[in-house]
DNA sequence: CGCAGGTTTGAGGTAGATCAATGTCAGTGG
DNA sequence: CCACTGACATTGATCTACCTCAAACCTGCG
């Protein structure tokens, strides 16, 4: 038997937006229905491939978005091409800076993700007269700032192994919005990634992969398919006691 | 001839508040003269030594804080006692962790300091019903994250010469609230802090100095006294091209 | 099959850590 | 006025974790 998902106004509801992953934690979820209907007007729905560009550092931006599947890396580089990832975000977050012209970052698929964009304008003139929304964005962006700083610890303290481990941990914590905590996934990122993100190598992330596996902290197989037996012990393999 | 600053109803907003740097810049600022009051109620004013802990990590937040005068530095540590400097603030920034119980992180003051602190319910109750409030906290949310991002990039892939540089071109632009950019001024922080906020160690950090000094990019004066003669050349050793 | 992109493995080099000694300077007290 | 102290900073010698360079190894896929 079929329980029909009690939303208010249902029938007022955008047809796209009515199965959306954003409207259940995500920034939409704020929003009235009649709200929802204009952001809708101006809004589409993108397929990414794993790669794909959705804004580059120093570029004017024009849209924002929602992350309705995939991950999302934020990346900055240096002048001669030296990059680190700063941050991943996970459906169904939400993509942007607000109260800025140009972009201090890139921000691209890490896989085949769907994204919904909609227009800059639009978006900053309904936060304008919607407290709401104004609090869900800031809400998002103190969880951003404290993994960001979570990260700087990472990045400043923490030895090749146990930048490893915590990325590990990161991912079994984030690739389902579902679950807080699986041990048995995808890695959304390559090894060159992964290095972008710890600020490694990428044969540095090799070997320690390699270790974690050896003293049986992982099983990996393909490359990207990950098990964690034990996520107590990977857990103290990441230096978080 | 002197010019009296034009306050709305200046004679309506408290006394203690009247000359205060955080009412232009800081979060006082968007407040109108009644809510004002109301906060300065049960706010009150404090020195802090310097080292003095504002709030520890794991602590439960009773508190925010205006910093009137110094400067606050935001720290992490690893059960080993490792430790990594995640954030610096200056006045008139406001420090607190809005919508959380409990400090993921510890604020103490790095030089002596003046800070102006309110009960976290005082505020918490204002925010809701003031959407500029929100909105400010909400841009300085933004600012930080913007700030731990580009340091992210400093702590995963500059060399311990690029990293020394940047910090020493952090503190130029940040010490002094007017200037954006001065070039003679006091570091703030010790050479064991710097070493934790770098993720370097002290005496990585004290050789980086010194080769800096011997190749005429600034001069040092008592261990705290820093002069740029060059502040593009800086810029360059820092790897901001 | 054979090639291409990503990954692993190996050998050797180096930036920064570690350990230990020395230097500087502001108090403090004789 | 000068010795003593303690906190902080510099310098030196050595070590090592991670990087660099190079080769080998998958694993799909035309």
């Amino acid at each position: 038997m079929e329980v029909r998902r009690q939303d208010i106004h249902n029938s007022d509801i955008p047809v796209v937006c009515r199965a959306c992953e954003a409207r259940h934690g995500g920034v939409c979820g704020v929003l009235t229905p009649e709200q929802l209907c204009e952001l809708n007007k101006h809004s589409s729905r993108h397929r990414l491939d794993s790669g794909a560009e959705v804004i580059g550092q120093g570029e004017t931006v024009v849209n924002y978005s929602n992350i309705i599947r995939g991950v999302v890396k934020l990346t900055k580089v240096m002048a001669d091409g030296r990059q680190q990832i700063v941050g991943l975000q996970f459906a169904p977050d939400f993509l942007g800076r607000p109260f800025i012209e140009e972009s201090a970052i890139t921000a691209e698929a890490a896989t085949e993700s769907e994204v919904c964009n909609f227009p800059r304008k639009v978006l900053d003139r309904l936060v304008k007269r919607t407290p709401e929304l104004e609090h869900k964005l800031h809400r998002q962006a103190l969880k951003e700032l404290d993994e960001a700083r979570d990260w700087m610890l990472t990045l400043g303290r923490k030895t090749a192994q146990e930048k490893v481990a915590s990325f590990l941990y990161l991912i079994a914590t984030h690739v389902d919005p579902e679950n807080i905590e699986i041990t048995v996934f995808d890695l959304p990122l390559s090894r060159a990634d992964i290095a972008d993100f710890l600020g490694l190598t990428i044969e540095t992330v090799s070997r320690q992969f390699t270790k974690l596996r050896k003293e049986n902290v992982i099983r990996i197989e393909n490359n990207r398919h990950v098990s964690v037996p034990d996520m107590e012990r990977l857990m103290r393999y990441a230096g978080n006691d």
